[in-house]
RNA sequence: CGCGGGGUGGAGCAGCCUGGUAGCUCAUUAGGCUCAUAACCUAAAGGUCGAGAGUUCAAAUCUCUCCCCCGCAACCA
């Protein structure tokens, strides 16, 4: 395993508020960053976040809110920051485009692969929509008319900065097949390299004219053009962790051999990272990342979420109603990471009563009670030799837990809900063997050393468990350990009382 | 003949690569228990594994054909 551990969300775009899907990628590159950062040496563990802040989207978005774009998305940026409060979130470092570090980079960057001849000038045609000042190319438009408004285009033609993408299509396709990990899951992978296969990649067009569109980052070598946004976007994950010298070497802490690098992706924008990313870092002479991890989409009753289908769920609303780990635990739990899933409230209140209530929360109220009837509060020291079989296998169960976990997070597969899984394991284990060992019945009898044995398995399920969990669950890992993590237990209100008569 | 993903008990999924009693979670039903949040434990019912053909001693699993659903312009997790 590497030293150093590097994980990134995207930059988010911030033309609109955050819903699901945002809170989604990022909680999972939390969770796996706490991981990490209980897997390696503290500070060995790099968490990325920020936002996309350039671009004509935004500069619409502004216009209509009658905002410069800056001031719009100063406005902006801070919904999602305080989102990622609200959930959170650990990041360690939040980087905006429109910093300094990073457009320094950007165009360091361009300059270099231009001076490489990796960036060339041509002339460019497509239609332009005067009403709706956008550029639509050949391969948008399906007839003559404006797809959004459905007006009369104007063919225009402009120069634009090409990068020479195409030149890399076999290095590319030998790069990711020679590296499985590369993209995750395998099928992702199948697909980009079926798309390499059948398709020639055409040069990439970095640049926009300024009189179309101000609101970029200025292209050093052309006076006329801003940068295109997915080529600023990209550059992020090296603008915040490092710079280039004089000599155009990339220089980081955090992107050296000895650190595992990790973008964690929505399927929708696999290919900008599976194809333009990898180019552009190679063609800049900086080593690739380990993983590129695309997960699936949420749907909204069966229906894709979008902001013109006016369905998009907004995160405060369900954590405001159901708690943050309730969320955050329902994201990793409920879908197989990578595929799409379904959300609804229902889907919810299901996995809370079912998982959380009645089998965790339960769990842990029945051990507390038990300890304050028949040992006042206070925890019985652990005991040696038990040779009860079944507590035997409670105990090698909770050992081997934290492996099993790792197994299903530390790799590129990253599977949550297999962790989580794992982490049941011992829940229901323990839930069952409250029932064989009929504690009630050891208290009349007076079955000490057997009552003993039989409540330190329990605290010592639940403490693993909270232990585990915390990288999914922070707060109710601590609501746990305040409960029951010391000599003397503090009960409190169940963590997850039912919720009733739903329907 | 465009590409890819999928079609498995009521719901959601695993199994398919490396053929050999069809499994998990939830829901349902019956019973048990009382430490516990009407929870927990046990058991049962429920599937011709989209359709058809083929290979095989044996197919959810391999091959072929067909049907149905989803995605494949852009923005977007």
């Amino acid at each position: 395993m590497k030293s150093k551990f590097y994980i990134t969300t995207p930059i988010y775009y911030v033309n609109a508020s955050p819903h699901i899907g945002h809170s989604y990628t990022t909680i999972a590159a939390d969770t796996i960053a706490r991981f990490m950062r209980k897997a390696l040496k503290e500070g060995n563990v790099l968490f990325l976040t920020g936002t996309d802040e350039h671009g004509q989207k935004i500069q619409k978005a502004a216009d209509e809110a009658g905002l410069s774009a800056q001031e719009f998305v100063d406005k902006v940026v801070v919904q999602f920051r305080n989102l990622w409060k609200t959930l959170n979130i650990s990041y360690d470092d939040f980087i905006r485009t429109t910093q300094d570090r990073h457009i320094r980079t950007v165009q360091k960057a361009l300059q270099m692969l231009y001076d490489k001849k990796e960036i060339y000038s041509a002339e460019y045609q497509g239609w332009y929509c005067t009403p709706c000042e956008i550029f639509w190319t050949e391969t948008q438009l399906t007839d003559s008319l404006c797809p959004d408004c459905r007006r009369p285009l104007e063919k225009i033609s402009e120069v634009n900065y090409f990068f020479k993408i195409s030149a890399y299509q076999d290095w590319l396709f030998n790069h990711i097949k020679n590296n499985p990990c590369f993209i995750q899951p395998a099928s992702r992978q199948e697909e980009i390299l079926s798309f390499l296969k059948m398709n020639t990649l055409t040069d990439l067009c970095i640049s926009r004219p300024r009189q179309r569109l101000s609101w970029g980052i200025p292209v050093p070598f052309s006076k006329e053009h801003v940068t295109y946004v997915w080529f600023d976007a990209l550059i992020n994950y090296i603008s915040a962790v490092g710079e280039f010298d004089d000599k155009g070497n990339y220089v980081s802490g955090w992107w050296g051999d000895d650190t595992r690098i990790v973008h964690m992706i929505g399927k929708d924008i696999l290919r900008q990272h599976t194809v333009y990313w990898p180019i552009m870092l190679k063609a800049l002479g900086i080593r690739m990342p380990d993983t590129v991890c695309a997960h699936g989409w949420w749907l909204i009753d069966a229906a894709k979420m979008s902001k013109s289908r006016g369905n998009v769920v907004n995160p405060l609303e369900v954590v405001d109603k159901y708690g943050v780990d309730v969320y955050r635990y329902f994201l990793l739990k409920d879908v197989p990471f990578g595929l799409d899933g379904n959300f609804s409230e229902e889907a919810i209140v299901k996995r809370f009563n079912s998982d959380l209530a009645n089998d965790l929360g339960n769990l842990l109220y029945r051990t507390l009670t038990m300890i304050e009837k028949y040992y006042q509060g206070v925890i019985p020291s652990p005991r040696d030799g038990a040779h009860d079989e079944r507590i035997k296998n409670i105990a090698s169960c909770i050992t081997s837990l934290s492996r099993e976990v790792e197994d299903a997070l530390a790799k590129a597969t990253f599977n949550f809900s297999l962790a989580l899984e794992k982490i049941w394991e011992p829940i229901n284990m323990a839930n069952k063997y409250v029932e064989e060992a009929k504690p009630w019945n050891l208290a009349k009898e007076n079955k000490k050393e057997e009552l003993e044995a039989f409540i330190r398995i329990l605290v010592d399920v639940i403490r693993q468990v909270g232990n585990a969990l915390s990288p999914f669950m922070p707060q109710t890992a601590s609501l746990i350990e305040e409960q029951i993590g010391r000599d003397k237990i503090s009960k409190g209100r169940p963590l997850f009382p039912r919720i009733e008569n739903k329907r």
